[in-house]
RNA sequence: GCCUGGGUAGCUCAGUGGUAGAGCAGCGCACUCGUAAUGCGCAGGCCGUGGGUUCAAUCCCCACCCCAGGCUCCA
């Protein structure tokens, strides 16, 4: 007998081999799916480590009954069903390869190789769905088989793409048994004296069968997988290396409910309605004129003028911060860039050169060089340091073009840039008033769920190990002193420079990375960078190169689709819109228009051309944050009908004066209740 | 760069081997209205660009340009 521990059941007995299905009450969810209200199991853990529910349990063991609707469960679905995708594909598709299948964050996809180099339309979805639907009715169990190498490599003779994996496996469980043997390595078994195994899953079902290299735990059939949706087709290279064979390339998507397929879907939706391309084109902010080139937004005035309100915003909080303003151009000679170093590391992001005069110049594609020109211009105090030069920098980068994305990813961008120098002994202190500046700006704009990365020193890197520690050990400081969570990415840092990323959630909880901060161990060292110290010697200052936004551009995007398009009246480009019911009421319109906009605020006022309800679902529609409606009661009595955006219920009578002060207020308080 | 999908009016999209349509937006006229679409009319197109096939191409073929998605998440 063996003592199993079965989280929210109880410690129980089982001969020796049994399944955790042989528990009565594992035996009674899975025979009613519908009732448990975790969903149906689909796999177990045991000791931690996720298994198929038809996994023998020869030894005591803690044991956690996985259900479809938890996370793990999920990506147990989503590898099932990307398994049965595969066997879709292979049975319209005779002959095709199959690289690798894994679960994603809210899916799965499978990569092929198609016979006579074919290649997937999106019709052909629908053919694969109609057959996996098929595979799915025919409820084929899942079957774990263990095999040795030779054996693995047999089965697979003609999956080349299994057979590499096979291999790679083969020769990194042998390095493993030899050494200590790390956690995690299920993905084979080696059993001591058996030599490294592969697993694979082999599914029959009346129609055809199906077997693939894989580490499991599956679901216990193909009828568990009843809720996925194929989406889209793409490319991608073997491995991710564009020298290797592109594969073709599916997206799934799959749930344990029909609810939760459906949710998923309308996210999609939700996210499609949000994207700041489309609404840059709905609401008239910007539009990328081929006649310019990809990657090149021109502005139109709604949407310079969110700009505008962000580069001042930024400028008067950095200037509030003690950053000094500095203005620097966007071509210079290369040899600036040679002695920086960006022309070594950083060419392919970089213009092709100009020639000019006989001398070679290149678009600037970050403002350090020019920063550390103006340090350097003459000898520094120790007295002058903290030196914070702060710049709202455009600089051009090179992106290929795959990989813009509206005003995301651009090849011309704003950054809000700063750089800051400063001694060794002021370092820790300059990194936690900048992680807390950081997080006070982004707090502005309604963000309040934050998570950084401390990315540490790689495997090649410049400068000595003692400078590494030192700027390491005061970033981490930072996080700890803003009291923000992070996590650490061992050498992920570049070669220069450890760095803080920081996160953040947007409303429908979808990850930005936005600011960044490095201490750059590179730059004062190839600049020659010093200052006079109170010893009256020389020393080389630190540099802490930081953008809060990341770019103006991006940020915007960042903002646009957080709120929908609907931005808090501070940041709106048209806070008020002011609509006379009728011609006669026009001149009143105007006169509460001007005294709006006398009051700082935006206004525009629609004549009344067309009838009411239209000119108001116009505002609405542009998601003007206050509509005001005038009509005679209005002019007797000095107020007018204010429509709050999100409210279906307009106020009427209002005195112009009370709605002054509480638009303003929503201004000063850069609130985003609206 | 590579794979897939797409480029038709300002926007969203329909369409056919006989050179084009709708809705919205725009303009004009009428309507003058109290909170999400008033009516009528007008105008608007090198059907992405270049070549080819054809009596005839927006449609078929080839090349190119541009846009979107994907190319890290290791059976």
């Amino acid at each position: 007998m063996v003592t199993v521990d079965v989280e929210g059941v109880g410690v129980v007995s089982l001969h020796r081999g049994s399944t955790i299905k042989d528990l009565p009450v594992v035996a009674e969810m899975l025979a009613r799916p519908d009732s448990g209200e975790g969903g149906t199991p689909v796999a177990v853990a045991v000791n931690g480590e996720l298994r198929d529910l038809s996994a023998s349990l020869e030894s005591d063991a803690a044991v956690r009954i996985v259900t479809g609707a938890s996370d793990a469960g999920r990506s147990v679905i989503r590898h099932s069903t990307a398994h049965v995708m595969a066997q879709a594909v292979r049975d319209l598709w005779p002959g095709t390869r199959y690289a690798i299948g894994p679960s994603t964050e809210d899916g799965f996809y499978y990569d092929f190789e198609l016979p006579g180099g074919l290649h997937f339309t999106d019709t052909d979805l629908e053919r694969i769905e109609k057959r996996m639907r098929e595979i799915v009715a025919e409820g084929q169990p899942f079957v774990r088989e263990e095999h040795g190498i030779a054996e693995g490599l047999s089965i697979f003779d003609d999956q080349p793409y299994k057979v590499e994996i096979i291999e790679a496996l083969a020769g990194e469980t042998a390095g493993r048994v030899a050494g200590e043997g790390e956690a995690g390595g299920e993905a084979s078994n080696a059993i001591a004296g058996e030599g490294p195994m592969v697993s694979v899953y082999r599914n029959t079902g009346s129609s055809a069968s199906f077997v693939d290299l894989c580490r499991g735990p599956h679901v216990p059939s193909t009828g568990y997988l009843d809720h996925f949706k194929l989406l889209k087709v793409a490319g991608s290279y073997w491995r991710g290396d564009e020298k290797r064979p592109q594969l073709q390339r599916i997206y799934g998507t799959a749930w344990e409910s029909e609810e939760a397929l459906s949710a998923y879907l309308k996210r999609l939706e939700e996210a499609e309605m949000r994207d700041h391309r489309k609404l840059g084109t709905d609401l008239d902010l910007f539009h990328f004129p081929s006649e310019i080139g990809g990657g090149l937004p021109v502005f139109h005035p709604k949407g310079a003028m969110i700009r505008t309100i962000l580069e001042d915003f930024a400028r008067k909080e950095h200037l509030g911060a003690g950053y000094l303003p500095v203005w620097t151009p966007h071509v210079a000679r290369s040899t600036l860039y040679e002695k920086s170093g960006h022309l070594a590391w950083y060419a392919d992001n970089m213009y092709p050169p100009m020639e000019m005069e006989g001398a070679e110049y290149r678009l600037k594609p970050m403002n350090c060089p020019m920063h550390i020109l103006v340090y350097a211009n003459k000898s520094r105090s120790y007295r002058e340091l903290p030196m914070r030069l702060f710049e709202l920098g455009t600089v051009y980068r090179f992106e290929r073009s795959g990989v813009l994305h509206g005003l995301a990813r651009v090849r011309g961008l704003t950054q809000d840039d700063a750089h800051i120098f400063c001694t060794p002994e002021q370092l820790h202190g300059e990194l936690e008033t900048l992680v807390a500046f950081v997080l006070e700006v982004l707090k502005t704009f309604g963000f309040d769920d934050f998570e950084a990365e401390l990315s540490t020193r790689p495997d090649k890197f410049v400068g000595e190990v003692a400078d590494w520690d030192l700027a390491t050990d005061a970033l981490a400081g930072a996080l700890s002193a803003a009291k923000i969570s992070y996590r650490v990415a061992e050498g992920e840092g570049a070669f220069y420079a450890p760095k803080i990323d920081i996160h953040l959630t947007d409303a429908i909880g979808r990850r930005w990375q936005v600011s960044t901060l490095q201490v750059d161990l590179q730059l004062p060292a190839r600049f020659g960078l010093s200052y006079i110290g109170t010893d009256n010697e020389r020393h080389q200052p630190y540099m802490v190169h930081r953008a809060l936004f990341g770019s103006v551009e991006r940020f915007m995007a960042l903002l646009i689709e957080h709120y929908a398009g609907a931005l808090p009246v501070w940041l709106a480009p048209v806070q008020v819109l002011v609509v006379p019911v009728g011609t006669s009421h026009e001149n009143y319109g105007q006169e509460v228009s001007g005294r709006l906009a006398a009051a700082g605020l935006r206004v525009e006022m629609r004549q009344a051309d067309e009838p009411l309800g239209a000119r108001i679902r116009k505002g609405k529609l542009e998601k003007v944050p206050y509509i005001l409606v005038v009509g005679d009661e209005d002019i007797q009595s000095h107020t007018a009908g204010v429509n709050r955006r999100g409210s279906s219920k307009p106020q009427r009578g209002v005195k112009i004066e009370d709605f002054i002060a509480e638009a303003a207020d929503q201004v000063v308080r850069r609130s985003s209740e609206l």
